[in-house]
DNA sequence: AATTCACGCAACCGCCCAGGC
DNA sequence: TGCCTGGGCGGTTGCGTGAAT
């Protein structure tokens, strides 16, 4: 006889969809406390949830450095090669994605992949000449594992495990190729809470950035945003926006591509990565001012552009006066 | 326009494992 | 050494939404 769920003995537990309000209790204990010691998140936060939930819903959806949206077919590839030299090793393929979660993986493999993968194989039994023409392999060898580790190393990369997501976000050989991808990828995709992570990271301190100089880079950037976005509507070529990305200057290009990917969002995408924005800023007036905006934004069903448009000034405004906030580690 | 169906995704469940006592 | 507990993982479910009829 198993163990009964953790949560079996709690009174009044909630089940069911995270509001705002409870994301934005739980990042703000987190944000205070860290991950970890679950079972108090509840006790010392008044969520009425089980501790296994808060975890989950921080894992699977507001801690930072998580990608959302369309699959590239790059990390489709990896995921099909993992899959096959894995299996169903969600975590363990999580770990070369770092930006996406297992539940995610998990769950595109079990709606896109498997159907994909099967398709394919029936096409290779139909037409076993044209299979190598396919632009992944649906039987990999561990020497193919090994090839693509060679060509995409920072996907592949054994050491880069999602354990500590500030790895990741400090791996800046990353972020040209993230950019090009983000450029090239649907509008909807990768506008979620990890980017204002992302944005915490930029706001580090930093010699060369102060406050005015983040403002301004803020307006360069999202000038920036927003022509690669005009170019790729008109022309849909990656390679444009590519070139594009590359473009951008050697020294700060890395800071700029966070602050594009903070500011690109074109969407309204999940509330809760305007919340996590706030427990971010979480100091005194800052936080209380971008708290309402953001609740504003959260709670009174504003039309996205223009409420992501006023929250996101008010962001700005905070975070250029507040640029050398004290890093949170998670 | 209303209803049905299929799909995608967030969340839950149950089991397992590791660490502390 | 064995038990207890917290945390992690994989499988599954159920709801929301858009497409099809």
């Amino acid at each position: 006889m198993g163990r009964p769920p953790c949560c079996d003995n709690g009174v009044g537990v909630k089940k069911g969809p995270w509001t705002p309000e409870e994301d934005i209790i739980l990042v703000s204990y987190i944000q205070q406390h860290g991950p970890g010691n679950w079972r108090s998140v509840p006790e010392n936060t008044g969520l009425m949830r089980c501790s296994k939930s808060c975890r989950l819903r921080w894992t699977n959806y507001l801690r930072p450095g998580i990608k959302r949206g369309n699959f590239t077919p790059h990390e489709e590839g990896i995921i099909i090669h993992l899959q096959a030299l894995l299996g169903n090793k969600w975590a363990a393929i999580a770990s070369y994605l770092p930006q996406r979660t297992d539940n995610d993986i998990k769950n595109y493999w079990n709606t896109h992949l498997k159907k994909k993968v099967k398709r394919l194989q029936q096409q290779q039994q139909s037409h076993p000449d044209h299979h190598h023409h396919h632009s992944f392999q649906t039987t990999p060898s561990s020497s193919n594992a090994a090839a693509v580790a060679t060509t995409s190393p920072n996907y592949y990369n054994p050491n880069n495990s999602n354990s500590n997501s500030s790895n990741y976000l400090h791996n800046n050989n990353h972020n040209l190729e993230s950019m090009q991808s983000m450029a090239t990828a649907p509008s909807n995709e990768a506008t979620t809470i990890p980017k204002l992570f992302q944005f915490q990271t930029w706001m580090k301190p930093s010699p060369a950035t102060t406050s005015s100089a983040a403002t301004a880079a803020a307006g360069s950037c999202y000038k920036q945003a927003m022509a690669m976005q005009e170019l790729q509507e008109e022309q849909e070529g990656s390679a444009a926006a590519a070139a594009m990305a590359s473009s951008i200057d050697g020294v700060s290009k890395d800071q700029d591509y966070h602050m594009c990917a903070v500011i690109s969002g074109d969407d309204k995408s999940s509330s809760s990565e305007m919340m996590t924005a706030a427990a971010m800023a979480g100091h005194g007036e800052a936080a209380t001012t971008t708290f309402s905006l953001l609740e504003n934004w959260l709670l009174d069903d504003m039309p996205g552009q223009a409420a992501m448009s006023a929250a996101m000034d008010g962001f700005l405004e905070i975070s250029a006066g507040y640029c050398c906030a004290d890093p949170i580690m998670f």
